[in-house]
DNA sequence: TAGAGAATAGAATATTTATTCCGTTCCGTC
DNA sequence: GACGGAACGGAATAAATATTCTATTCTCTA
């Protein structure tokens, strides 16, 4: 028998069908043991490739991938291309060393436990992703503009306005002259008409975008007012109003996201901007 | 003309298709802003998904990723998609990595970077910590008792306030009924007097802990109302009035606090309530 | 070294997937 | 409000890609 393995399970995550490929390597046939060495050397090529391709770049037949996945269980090649693709999709350093500490601790025994465990997974995830995808010359920017402004503008509404919240109780401490824009439009706008080109402002907003806050950014954007914002997405209502902005998902866990990536950038922001300006002005 | 530009060069790479996609969003036609927005913003998903199901996800039809790919000069969507894959072949470095890469001779962009990255780091280490010491049951019992509860109170002032006001703002969407308890002594008074024994309230308070919330949570107990709170020490003033308590200890950069891991938590908490309410009671 | 079973190569086929085409709708302009 | 061009939806078609099938080769054993 060469066929389906269907006594033993079929892997379901790279980590564990390149251990068992290495396990089994050493009683595969010629043509297998090929593919198993080109497959663990360029699992890219896998991921991305047509059994054609691939075929061609390990030197043996597309029917050659066909058997190999057969024969440590999937239905077909393309079954096992999807392994490789998630691999590529999880790849963050790290990411099976959390999962596994998590699914280490006692709280998956429990009903409510599960969700716990998501929500830090999802905020390990955010965290991950803001670190790739903050460049460190934008951050600079900001922190510029921010250090140099008169008064601080704090734009945020709804879900966001626990952020612009943290930021104002930390510029309080550190003595940085802010404003939080809330949300009666009447005083806010009163609040606005006062902001000019030495002042700033930063503004958070999260689909769906809050329509007083996206008028707000475009209002201070029309005084001259530089602003920095966070959102979620390059086609944010924000981004055109901006001077520099961020890109930040926060990862879900079923359906509800929490702040945390949020969190970290706003203390991040808010520090680096205090530190610039004790730098800048330290006989003040 | 709404064909090929041969005009214009093609994007050869993800960052300048990117920068071209963001150039001429304002003038694209309704459906292909759609994809330009579904593109940006889940980019593994062009690299991995086939057009029917990009197709789906971003709701529009296949021939549309086609035209999409045509505006800006490739052939068809296939040509497009190779622009993504590439993109995840050539691993994306970490926000650290960048930054070291970065010419050593601009001080201030460093000393802004690490501030960011150190953030970051205290993120996770916060992250991890909750996910060891919170004890299962006790999450378990937390849950129960605010999911049991006819109004939740929520106690918080200054730096804990963002937490409570996202949950606030959670519960709201969630249909719990909850009562912020804000900082206005005389109007706090009256709202507690109304709270009994078959409410109950979650404190939070982090050294140096706020004497209203300590007050306004000893005034809870007293009144038989369970409080379930968060805080930062076993010796934390609010252990002596809860029936639950959490001890969670953000880890700091540079003497700065984020809230990160209590946000996870607190909407891991806000969930878990709402998801045991939902079940207890599904006839409502 | 003959024979049996496994493995393989390569072409044929089935399936999936991208692209094209055309009738209809939308939108701006006169 | 009518016209013309651009954009769109959806089905038809073309292209690509994976899988199967069978004749052939290899390899081990008697």
């Amino acid at each position: 028998m060469a066929e389906t393995e269907n006594s033993i399970e079929i892997p379901q995550d790279f980590d564990s069908l390149k251990a068992t490929i290495l396990e089994r390597k050493a009683q595969l046939p010629k043509r297998l043991r090929q593919v198993a060495a080109y497959a663990l050397d360029h699992p890219d090529e896998i991921a991305f490739g047509t059994a054609a391709s691939i075929a061609t770049a390990a030197d043996v037949q597309p029917s050659t991938l066909v058997r190999f996945a057969q024969h440590f269980g999937f239905e077909g090649f393309s079954s096992l291309q999807l392994i490789f693709r998630a691999r590529l999709r999880e790849r963050t350093p790290g990411y099976d060393e959390r999962l596994r500490a998590l699914s280490g601790n006692d709280h998956s025994k429990l009903e409510s436990g599960s969700i716990f465990n998501g929500f830090v997974a999802a905020a390990h995830r955010s965290l991950d992703n803001i670190a790739s995808s903050v460049e460190p010359e934008a951050f600079e920017r900001a922190v510029n503009i921010l250090a140099g402004a008169e008064t601080i503008y704090l734009v945020a509404k709804r879900r966001s306005y626990p952020i612009s919240g943290y930021m104002a109780y930390a510029f309080g401490k550190l003595k940085v002259r802010y404003q939080m824009v809330g949300t009666a439009a009447g005083i806010d706008d009163d609040i606005l008409v006062m902001a000019g080109p030495k002042d700033a402002a930063f503004a958070v907003s999260f689909s769906p975008y809050a329509s007083e806050s996206v008028d707000q950014a475009k209002l201070l954007a029309s005084r001259k007012v530089p602003v920095v914002s966070l959102t979620d997405s390059a086609f944010s209502p924000l981004v055109e109003s901006s001077k520099v902005w961020f890109e930040l998902v926060e990862a879900d866990h079923a359906g509800f996201r929490s702040l945390s990536a949020s969190m970290a950038f706003a203390m991040a922001l808010t520090v680096a901007v205090a530190e610039k300006r004790r730098r800048n002005a330290p006989g003040v």
